[in-house]
Order: C-alpha cells, then sequence, then structure tokens
DNA sequence: ATATACCCTATCGGACTAGTAGGATAATAA
DNA sequence: TTATTATCCTACTAGTCCGATAGGGTATAT
C-alpha cells in the first residue's frame, strides 16, 4: 500500500510543478486546494526540503518552492524520499539491500525470482516518470 | 513492503509444486525445509486451502497437497489471496475498488495515474508468472 | 513591534504484523 | 477401543508503523 505520505508529497510537489512562476507556495495554500491536513503536510514538506527537492522561504509571503526543474525529477527520487526502498523486500533492493535470515540460497528462491521482476518493473515506470510528466 | 505471510506462503506452495507425488506432506515438514515458524506457516496453509489452492488431510500421513496443477495457478491469484490487493491504491484496484476521500476527480489526479502504470506494470509479472515457473 | 510562516520535537490512538497458546476435531494404527 | 498423529480453530499479545495533533521556537517582512 502506498502511505498517504507519499501520495500527499507527490500531490504537493505536483501543485508546485503546475505554477507558473517559481514564487514561494505557502503549506496553507497548498493544504487547502489539495485537501491534506495542514500539520501532516508540514512535515511532508520538510522531508522534502530536507532531501533537496524543495526550497523554502519564511515570513510574509513565504513558502515552498521547487527547486529544479519538473522534468529533471524522476519519480525514483521522489519514492525513495517519501515512501522507501520500491523494491517489496530488502533482498531485492538495490538501494537497501539486506540479506534474508531464513534463506540460505538467494539464487534458488522462488520469491527472490519474483520480486526481482517486480521490482525492475516497478523501477521502469518511476524512472521514465518525471514530475513533469505527472503535471500535465 | 511484501509480508512475511505472503513470502512463506509462496515458499510452501513453491515446495509442495516440487514434489513428484501429490501425497500429502505435513506443516512440519515444510517448516523444517523453509525455515518458518510451524504455528505461523499453519495459519498461512489453512487460508490456503480456504481459498481453494490446496487439499488437506489429516491422521498419520497426513498434510496439505497442490489441488491444481501448478502451471494453472498465476501469481495473480496467490497475492491476492495472501497479500491483498495488487494495486498501491484502492481507487487503482481493479477487484476492491474505492474512491478516494480527499480526490475530487480522479482522471485529473497525478497519483491516480501513476499508480494505474505501476499497477498495470506488476499485474504483467504476477499474470505473466505461474507457480510452475518459480519451481523450476 | 508584530504578524506571518516555516522549523522542530514530542506524543498518541488505532491498526496491522508476526507470531504464540491451547485446545477441538478427524484420521490412522495398534 | 485407545493412542497417536496431524489438521482445524479461536483467542491473545508484544512490537511496530501510520496518520495525525500539540505546542512551541525561529526567521522574515511590513
Amino acid at each position: 500500500m502506498l502511505s498517504k505520505k507519499t501520495k500527499y508529497g507527490i500531490k504537493a510537489l505536483t501543485y508546485l510543478a503546475k505554477q507558473e512562476s517559481r514564487n514561494p507556495v505557502s503549506i496553507a495554500t497548498i493544504s487547502k486546494s489539495e485537501n491534506i491536513s495542514i500539520k501532516f503536510l508540514e512535515s511532508i514538506l520538510l522531508t522534502l526540503k530536507k532531501n533537496g527537492l524543495l526550497g523554502s522561504k519564511k515570513g510574509i509571503g513565504g513558502g515552498y518552492y521547487l527547486i529544479k526543474n519538473p522534468k529533471d525529477i524522476p519519480m525514483t527520487t521522489v519514492m525513495r524520499i517519501l515512501e522507501g526502498p520500491i523494491a517489496m523486500m530488502p533482498c531485492v533492493s538495490l538501494n537497501y539491500y539486506e540479506k534474508c535470515d531464513d534463506c540460505p540460497d538467494e539464487v534458488k528462491c522462488a520469491v527472490h525470482r519474483l520480486m526481482i521482476q517486480v521490482r525492475d518493473s516497478s523501477l521502469k515506470v518511476f524512472r521514465n516518470t518525471t514530475l513533469e510528466d505527472l503535471s500535465n
């Protein structure tokens, strides 16, 4: 299941990508437009900022804005920041690999082989979709 | 993340598919071979039975056995029984559709469009992989 | 100064996961 | 018939995560 955190995060990013200018947009504005709890959204935007996707400005007229061009932000990046690994199991994760306790031999493991295929097919979608694609 | 329930379930099914005969195999035997907690495995095999994938026999020489030919069991079936919907969000689920509370228009929702693509690509893998494929 | 808006930590109820416990039921073997 | 085997079923639990809320602290603009 996709967490609401990720869902809201993508919605917020898309909202920002749709803006004509790169002027800051306040949390409250995004919150109202996208029907997202303001405090929850606050924490999401903060992590997106900490991970280099957003910039922010305090005070009147402040808010969050995209740092990069939407077409340079693939969804792999967004997913990994908000949702974590794209793979369904640590033993098939590219960025967060971990061996299974119970499995003596990965190569012989049926689940392992299946999940590698699923990972690759999802990865393909996320890699080929940028924030720009989503905001059209 | 794939639950251990699903992981163990697939391992057990694969184990049964590898058997030359369709004689019953006891929970204890599968448990030892696949390093799965016996009680946990018990509940998993029971749900697989209730969902028509396994048959069972009580008493000495009893256990679980596959009902169908492994090549007639696509992984979509297994995943839906053990893990639930294949889609990452109810609003893109084929079998368990549910509308989002916050989303006024699905067609305009960026997350919706993205997750439909992910669903389709995963579905493709699960549909094209049978239990027979995994047991080779 | 004061209002605005982001920044940060802490907390919390509810749901879910991965088991465990303990016995009921059915089939087989002696 | 009785003992043994092995599935069937219900209930419980510790731990973890999710989604959200509370309550301030800090920086910026008028």
